[in-house]
DNA sequence: ACAAAATGTATACTATACTTGACATTGTGT
DNA sequence: ACACAATGTCAAGTATAGTATACATTTTGT
């Protein structure tokens, strides 16, 4: 499942998937397969992205139900 | 850095890092070397956890500073 | 219509999350 | 003191997160 809170957080702050990548540490793809929801990212490369974006793990990857 | 809060909620719902791991479906090594920081779990994992002991991604995983 | 930027996707590789199995150590109860 | 549960830790293996390179497609601006 792609994870849309991200692409929208991200198009907020008016970055590319490069540059969040790059903000991150990370390459651009890693930011892609995320937000298609490829794979599971470990828990550090979601708090880098967090904290990029300025939100918090529970705006960008708590799903509730 | 260990992860005190998760073994804190662990204790608080009286679960043995056993009864943990196999209601999230992990080894028991898994859920040691988490609490211990020993690495970096994916995002998964992480929520798994935070359904079986009632807490969000934020009050588990997340540190503000 | 055109060019350039952003995104999607594929393959082959590397790093590391996670497993299984085993043993040592530290608690806790009786 | 004894037994047993819970935790810490090691080593060798497997699965998958994440990389680098490359190319196709879609979006956006002019």
């Amino acid at each position: 499942m792609k994870n849309l809170k991200l692409k929208a957080a991200r198009a907020a702050m008016d970055m590319s998937q490069d540059d969040l990548a790059k903000l991150c540490g990370v390459s651009r793809q890693t930011i892609n397969a995320i937000e298609k929801g490829d794979y599971n990212p470990t828990i550090n490369l979601c708090k880098a992205i967090c904290k990029t974006l300025g939100k918090t793990l529970d705006e960008l990857f708590w799903d509730e139900e």
